[in-house]
RNA sequence: GAGCGCGUAGCUCAGGUGGUAGAGCAACGCACUUUUAAUGCGUGGGUCCUGGGUUCGAGUCCCAGCGCGCUCACCA
């Protein structure tokens, strides 16, 4: 049954205590902790109510208590045995002794181990270095752990075994817990704020005929009695609006998207996403009640606007807001002069004169910025990580420009995340997004090259993005005939046709707000995670094929 | 997809320059009726990730593969 010798010796072991604990009349997989003449308390309900108590206040007027919980540490002595309990991450010491207990049950105590369910009845005390001790009167067995323990000390620690057994990794290792109660406190909090603001929280199809909404790749099924294809949706965001114009002026859905890219600390292919509509709301809007959702949400959540990522302080209620355009020249590195002016990015022979007045002027001074080797391929560049990002974009923006590959929004776009997107620690609004990247958003009135979208970044990486959603059906179809012209140059990430949605939009969407926000990157934010691994479940992991299977495969 | 790092007992980790594998916890046995990383004495436990190669000899060196982590790319 287990690869290694020691786990199933171990295994063979516990069957033999669980037998010896039948004979002894215990079962051994007993139904219920049901206790007569005594309610069964959690450990954190008798650790709020007795742990102000002191020893002798407990001696004089007995409290007797009834609790379950895994064992965590067990101490034996002779006929007496001390067990430290732990129930839902709180933990609890008891104290069972042969002439308290009897003979009977101080036998079924000696059988116990690391790990096992136990409930216990008995009156609190506190021991001589003055812990909070249950003094059993009576034992029940609950349920036996037929495998050990990780080290008790260390608990733990690999990586991948947290993530593959996080069975284990929750009951050892406390502070895991505390992130997803966290996560879903915030999950609460959201639902509070936009509860008590007049939206409806809708559930939406996962699995779409279309997958639209985003520019990504989405994970393909298939429907039997259909006999059709499948999309896990990449983002809720056209069934929203359709709500939107079937009159529910305000809606709301949590839950996951699916994305068919790369895994890394800050992408697990499915995700959490919260995605919200306002009818009658702009983007302006939108970036004042995301100001005050993330403040509220993070109160709620750890009583503080402040937050540790990365061994940075981030407060979240100091804002900033630039444009796209302001802060690609704000966060301009000083070593890279010249730095841009707002009218470099008014025209394409613009940006390449400045594109090319910046290489030109950094060739061969600053090698760590820049390297010789400008002519260059740009498939190298792109996938190569020995040249400086900026760089790489620099280039990439003036190669796609010159071949026109890209229009100039597009470049504008690539230099922007370069520059300023690993600096924008501190809660940042981005706004103004050109109309070439964002294919569902309202154009600016004065700027038609411009969209009226933002997107928010905490810790270094985008939160979430926002935007005016377009509503005229005659410009929507041609934003995705635009997308297909893109699709059959080969970019798998281009938006499809929907003509449903079109035809939605045709009976008219009023001018709406709408927004998607990472949940998993804001608990990572609140916990103060690295990692999105740290902070989903069950994170995606590559199967793991056992020996003998491995062996089976490779013959 | 690319680069770098890691993989030794159930767990946490040691194992200069190649010489047949070790500790603590856990497990098993004994002692111990207020301990708390309990203590004392004793015992067992390993395909050193997998497969090749070099060598008289490989946990150690070389090659390939697998898994994980980090960085980058794609993306939210």
């Amino acid at each position: 049954m287990y690869e290694s010798e020691f786990e199933q010796s171990v295994f063979d072991l516990r069957r033999e205590k669980l037998r010896q604990i039948e004979a002894l009349g215990h079962p051994a997989y007993p139904n219920s902790f049901a206790p007569e003449n005594l309610k069964v308390l959690t450990l954190a309900a008798i650790r709020g109510e007795y742990d102000a108590f002191t020893g002798e206040a407990l001696e004089k007027d007995r409290v007797n208590v009834a609790a379950a919980g895994r064992i965590m540490a067990i101490r034996a002595q002779g006929k007496a045995g001390f067990a430290v309990l732990q129930q839902n991450g709180e933990r609890l010491q008891i104290y069972a002794r042969m002439d308290a207990v009897g003979e009977n049950a101080f036998q079924l105590y000696k059988l116990l181990d690391m790990g096992d369910h136990i409930g216990v009845s008995g009156y609190l005390f506190r021991t001589r270095t003055g812990e909070l001790t249950i003094h059993v009167d009576t034992l029940t067995f609950l349920s036996k752990a037929m495998l050990p323990l990780p080290e008790k000390y260390h608990g733990l620690a690999d990586v991948e075994l947290r993530y593959r057994q996080r069975y284990v990794d929750l009951f050892m290792n406390a502070d895991v817990r505390e992130v997803f109660v966290k996560r879903a406190a915030i999950l609460r909090a959201m639902r509070k704020f936009f509860d008590a603001r007049g939206f409806l929280e809708v559930e939406t199809p996962m699995m779409q005929p279309i997958a639209g909404g985003a520019a990504a790749k989405p994970f393909t099924t298939h429907h039997n009695a259909l006999d059709i294809d499948l999309y896990l949706r990449i983002a809720p965001e056209l069934y929203l609006k359709r709500l939107v114009v079937g009159g529910m002026d305000r809606v709301y859905e949590i839950n996951r998207n699916f994305r068919n890219e790369g895994i890394s600390t800050q992408h697990n292919p499915e995700f959490t996403m919260l995605e919200f509509y306002q009818a009658y709301a702009n983007y302006k809007d939108l970036m004042d009640l995301t100001e005050e959702l993330i403040q509220f949400v993070a109160m709620e959540v750890n009583g503080t606007t402040k937050t540790t990522f990365n061994d940075v302080e981030i407060d979240l209620s100091q804002w900033q807001r630039f444009t796209m355009r302001e802060a690609i020249i704000k966060f301009w590195p000083t070593e890279a002069e010249p730095r841009p002016m707002l009218t470099d990015f008014e025209s394409v022979e613009s940006l390449l004169g400045w594109i090319d007045r910046t290489l030109e002027g950094n060739l061969e001074v600053r090698a760590g910025f820049v390297p010789k080797i400008l002519g260059e391929p740009l498939i190298h560049l792109k996938s190569s990580s020995s040249y400086s990002p900026l760089y790489v974009a620099l280039n990439f923006a003036r190669n796609s420009l010159e071949l026109e590959q890209a229009p100039l929004g597009k470049a504008i776009a690539e230099v922007f995340e370069a520059v300023a997107e690993p600096q924008l620690i501190q809660p940042t609004i981005i706004y103004d997004f050109p109309l070439a990247v964002s294919p569902l958003s309202k154009q600016k009135p004065d700027e038609p090259d411009w969209v009226e979208r933002f997107e928010f970044y905490i810790g270094g990486f985008e939160l979430g993005n926002a935007f005016s959603e377009l509503n005229d059906p005659v410009e929507q179809r041609n934003r995705f005939l635009q997308q297909l012209g893109e699709r059959e140059r080969g970019d798998a990430e281009a938006h499809a046709m929907d003509e449903d949605y079109v035809r939605a939009l045709s009976f008219g969407l009023p001018p709406t707000g709408g927004e998607g926000i990472g949940i998993d990157r804001l608990t990572m934010v609140l916990t103060g995670s690295r990692s999105i691994r740290d902070v989903i479940l069950f994170p995606l992991m590559r199967p793991q094929a056992k020996q003998s299977d491995a062996d089976a495969i490779s013959e």
